[in-house]
DNA sequence: GCAATACTTAGCTATATGACTAACCAACTT
DNA sequence: AAGTTGGTTAGTCATATAGCTAAGTATTGC
């Protein structure tokens, strides 16, 4: 059961990895350019970038001895799709949950 | 560094974390109800309850011998922000990535 | 008050993750 | 053709994560 969600919400746990995709969001660039700001090995952060790819986040296409990297929307839009969904349900009932959590909280005291 | 958006996606990256906020989003439940449909130990589960209570994802109020959990909506509603804002920048240049993507594929075709 | 219920704490193990160095290959450049 | 640049592979290490059992605490029910 090992879901899409899974690997691409583990990838996204990574502030390296966001930044990444913050920095691809604005326009594809190749694996030095993307190494540059940030102050780790190269190895380290080639791995990096390989979760996102193996998540389907990232795609790249190596030109002569040059890797481009660019984004691929559809991981993203599925998460926000699920984040949305459960959004909803929760704020259909948000001020049943608010009220019952008072009501506990009120008994509750001692 | 390490930012609120860390701990989210890590939370979110288990399935049977996900799986507890999809039961909360649609009522509040107790910690035994919340664990019977998982196959696994109960302190096990506890410890991932205890990972969506440190990320604020999860309240829990303790009455008598029973601990009930309920949903905080503020983390997710950040994390679809941050995804509604990145697909943002990117479908905003999205025509100009397809043919920057093509034009690199074509060129390298040998 | 004794037993069952509902967690809770403590401590162990295995695998996954994130970082490193060293050495390597494959294009360009000169 | 020799050196430099851009990326890759291999291998090590430390910490984090996810699972377990066993035993403990605190309510509640009888």
């Amino acid at each position: 059961m090992t879901n899409q969600l899974d690997t691409f919400f583990g990838a996204m746990s990574d502030p390296t990895r966001r930044a990444v995709i913050e920095r691809l969001a604005s326009g594809p660039a190749s694996v030095s350019e993307l190494h540059a700001p940030h102050s780790m090995a190269l190895p380290t952060f080639m791995r990096h970038l390989k979760v996102l790819e193996d998540t389907g986040i990232v795609r790249s296409v190596k030109k002569g001895r040059v890797r481009t990297c660019h984004i691929e929307a559809a991981p993203l839009i599925e998460a926000q799709g699920w984040l949305a969904w459960q959004r909803e349900i929760w704020e259909s009932r948000l001020d049943r949950l608010d009220a019952l959590a008072r009501h506990i909280v009120e008994t509750e005291k001692e």
